[in-house]
DNA sequence: GTCTATAACGTGATAGAC
DNA sequence: GTCTATCACGTTATAGAC
């Protein structure tokens, strides 16, 4: 057995009660994480991670045996917490639509604010890498079946919204809250906008767009 | 004087007139305008574009040196191509703002759905490439000295509209009718779309989205 | 202008000592 | 577990014949 595996093994089933973030793999793992989000998977070298790190090229492929193995680590990492941060949000069938949409945006702009390089990163990789990891991170049902849905599609039999297909509203949310972190750098350069001034504007969105998808959803 | 040069150049000074779209420059042009768009800069290799050419890879680096230089060529031409689209509508002193949003929307949409690997080739490439492309095109001054943007200012002061930082409506404008396209790989995932039926509902988008943009400007 | 052959280099991965 | 040294391979770029 190799020990790359098993170590991971372990890391996988108690991470936070025995190993410390502080071990070789989790640091490997984390300059992973800055540099694939940063610069994609093609234009990583795994001897920028090895530096990053702090260690040698050798441990890192004891640890993780190839560079397309730890991408795939990470990657689903990340998606996974990308989900995570709104999963819950979806599927509460205690709270309103229109709080929901709320909390929705005021989740992934904080998330956004804190981790801007993961929309470009997860589309970027999304277009060339197996689809499946939508699948296999049960993206589509939380989604799709969640309880958000089901009270957008209420809204409209109600007649309270027009009767729009669900995947413009999906994509209307989505848009405007994310597209900005993507265009960043077009968006900072053509407004002559400073890092600061960004966050600034994005900050005001999280208060402002669930304003103005409440008025386009009943436009006629 | 080395060949690529002179050849460059000539092509450059009267490219319509005299040199036909199938000498073997712009071939190479062509097939490395798919690839790089698809794939992007890191992820693409020459012998790939020398294949798809029909040629080889020795040929290429006769007419553009390197892969850099060649990327550098498609690069530029690729944002004066979808600044060129819309250059003209920002400027137009004769129509009304409400006109200008309905035409830059339809005809961003019309070119996404032809060139839909565009803006996220153009959204990865600039987060790692010198921004001075944006200055060397004159993309700054286009969008934010023109008229379409004095109307918004304008209409902000009349109080047609509720005040906000002209950021937010570029960005609006942009991310509805740009982040679709940048996120279809995800989009389609989730809403278990064909093509077509995403093309479709792109198509009514270019009817929906200036009423939506318009909902939302006067919300209060 | 176009080719074949090859040089020059970068990068992922491994062997083997400690 | 971690290192140094090196292999093996893919890719960019060039030399030189035609």
């Amino acid at each position: 057995m190799f020990a790359y595996i098993t170590t991971a093994g372990q890391m996988k089933a108690n991470k936070s009660l025995t190993v410390p973030d502080s071990s070789t793999e989790e640091k490997i793992k984390n300059a992973a994480r800055r540099i694939f989000h940063k610069k994609g998977f093609a234009a990583t070298r795994t001897r920028d991670i090895a530096a990053e790190t702090g260690i040698n090229l050798a441990l890192l492929n004891y640890y993780f045996r190839s560079k397309q193995k730890l991408f795939d680590i990470i990657m689903l990492e990340t998606m996974q917490g990308f989900l995570q941060s709104i999963k819950g949000v979806f599927n509460d069938e205690l709270t309103s639509f229109d709080h929901k949409i709320t909390a929705i945006v005021n989740n992934y702009i904080d998330l956004l604010i804190a981790q801007p390089d993961i929309p470009l990163f997860i589309l970027s990789e999304l277009k060339t890498n197996p689809q499946d990891l939508l699948g296999k991170i049960g993206m589509k049902d939380i989604l799709m079946k969640s309880h958000f849905l089901k009270q957008f599609k209420e809204a409209v039999k109600a007649g309270k919204i027009a009767p729009i297909h669900p995947m413009h509203f999906i994509m209307n949310l989505m848009s405007m809250a994310v597209f900005p972190f993507v265009a960043s750098p077009m968006i900072m350069g053509l407004g002559e906008l400073s890092q600061k001034d960004f966050n600034e504007l994005m900050t005001q969105r999280k208060v402002l767009i669930p304003k103005w998808i409440k008025a386009l959803l009943k436009a006629k």
